[in-house]
DNA sequence: CTGTTAGCGCTTTCAA
DNA sequence: TTGAAAGCGCTAACAG
């Protein structure tokens, strides 16, 4: 049970703990030939395995990243670990993923005991509630990299979708199409930046195209389970909107749900844009439209930046890369619409 | 940045380290209240965070769990690790996740590496291809829990769903609707004991019933990419199947896609059963029916068992969890066939 | 009630 | 080209 040390494979081999220790760190230069194969035949004997604890000690690296994805249910959080775990395997490390639930303690706790555990850096998506802590981490040099949520106040390595254009493209998509009582649904804002983006997009788009805004199509939803009252006020406006655009994969699913329930048809009655992918998308009647950001590459490449920034901790210098998201068209948008200009 | 140690906050109360030491492991019995309140304080003062990586090696428990699943790709690995680090995280472990992509030179790597790490157990869903190594585990008495699927030779905690009963049922489900030419579609067997168990049932429901097992309506698939090819041949039978069974989430997925490439018609030209849950699959047309694991809860369950282990690692006793699936009766089926006894 | 001491298993000068 | 020795930060007898 990984209970054979260093000291035992030595004594093997007659040699020293030391040489030993080298051979393990490649440190092959001084060695002669017969001693390197003599260690290597003992720790094949023993079945050897060294104890990343104890070395961690030492050199203090533990080869470990923590990662605090905001809510594991999205398929979002579950996909940007993956990219994560992927690029980090590849080299050799090691991830803790931690769920907080957009819970701001949660997310406190979890950072402490990342930090506790000696993890080398940090990849969040954070509540943008703890950045008292988090400002100190910065400027203390440790590792850090946002993902997915701009922070207030916080100069970080960072990954961010290019939210307010997808927002844009899916508005503009609906107009092309003749639509202009466009409708969002978005969850509540609080003080995240992905979805105050989404929502800017939508004002933006509606500005560009001297399309007035008219608060009644705006919604936002505190707790998902109001879905069915919230769709239903829209639906049963004077003027309600042609058209509705959900701003992520929640919303969306819950949407459909009571669209479908209410035998509300897509696109003739309503007209539909979603966010987030899903193998089960076009698999819908009708498939589904959907603003489709590049998840697992956003884990790629903020693990790529936290290794990076841990290799190399004295750069002062801050990367961001802003992904660009792509609006997939299927068919929940229907065709162009009668009566337009 | 954790630079503060034990030394520093003892000096700061004026303490000795030990003391300190047993503060933080809440051994106060013979600490005077007013030692104790120096001592809060001064960790306040400084931010002191203790070096859990010291710790461990200390005490020989690093308090983390080593989780590998077969295919992060799938869902159903997602759920399980869920539970997994729910329950975890409730009771102070952490959890690395490691993904073997079913692959079991890679499964051998992570479980080394685990172990390297000193995690204090395992969970894993094995491909049944590293007996050798996870027996001597065992047999060492280290805390292992297998989750999934069952090993060959191999006595330890686990939990499963009840497989056989689960495609018994949905084959039973065919049957009582008035099905007698019923298709099964599987990932290739390989040496998995939950594909052999679905299969197994299959037959089985078919023998119950008397009827006639047709090697032409069992298909099993190596690349999923081969999806088309296979239903295709299927549904050109000279009798083609009327109900077409898929074994996991995959598969159904990609059986759903061609159907609707096709314009085959669902259920009035087959019936279908997947496997498997999803929150898109009640907004299908039609509606999905499928079989249900209670993947969350075998998560948490398998938890719980390794963590009971891991606290008591003496008890030779085995503890194996089967949990029941659900039929969801949805829509996919259709209703009683004409013509039927 | 508190401090002294001896490690946990490994790495890393430095000296030989 | 190899070994001796010190120490990473913490815990746990044991002594006082």
């Amino acid at each position: 049970m990984a209970r054979v040390k260093m000291e035992d494979v030595a004594k093997l081999a007659g040699v020293s703990k030391s040489t030993v220790s080298q051979y393990l760190n490649k440190r092959y230069e001084y060695m002669s030939i017969e001693t390197r194969q003599r260690i290597e035949q003992a720790i094949k004997e023993t079945g050897y395995q060294r104890n990343v604890v104890a070395r961690s000690l030492k050199v203090k690296k533990t080869h470990t990243i923590g990662v605090i994805v905001a809510n594991i249910l999205h398929y979002f959080s579950t996909a940007i670990s993956r990219g994560i775990e992927d690029y980090c395997n590849k080299h050799g490390f090691n991830v803790i993923v931690c769920n907080a639930d957009d819970n701001p303690v949660k997310e406190r706790e979890y950072i402490e005991m990342l930090l506790a555990k000696q993890v080398d850096g940090l990849i969040l998506a954070s509540t943008n509630e703890n950045n008292d802590l988090l400002k100190k981490l910065v400027e203390g040099g440790f590792p850090l990299v946002l993902v997915d949520r701009k922070l207030d106040g916080i100069e970080a390595d960072g990954v961010f979708s290019n939210n307010v254009k997808a927002s844009v493209d899916a508005i503009s998509h609906f107009i092309k199409l003749g639509h202009r009582s466009i409708a969002l649904f978005s969850p509540a804002i609080k003080k995240l930046s992905q979805r105050k983006e989404r929502y800017e997009g939508y004002l933006r788009a509606l500005s560009q195209h001297h399309i007035e805004i008219q608060e009644q199509y705006i919604k936002f939803v505190d707790k998902i389970s109001d879905t069915r009252k919230i769709i239903l006020e829209l639906l049963h406006l004077p003027v309600p909107p042609t058209a509705l655009f959900c701003t992520n994969d929640l919303t969306t699913i819950e949407t459909l749900k009571v669209l479908k329930e209410e035998k509300v048809n897509i696109p003739s009655d309503i007209a539909v844009i979603g966010f987030d992918d899903s193998p089960w998308l076009q698999l819908l009647e009708p498939p589904l439209t959907t603003v489709v950001q590049q998840t697992y590459d956003m884990g790629v490449k903020s693990a790529e930046l936290l290794l990076n920034k841990i290799e190399n901790p004295h750069s002062k210098h801050c990367t961001v890369h802003i992904m660009d998201c792509q609006l997939i068209v299927r068919e929940s948008c229907g065709f162009l619409r009668a009566g337009v200009d």
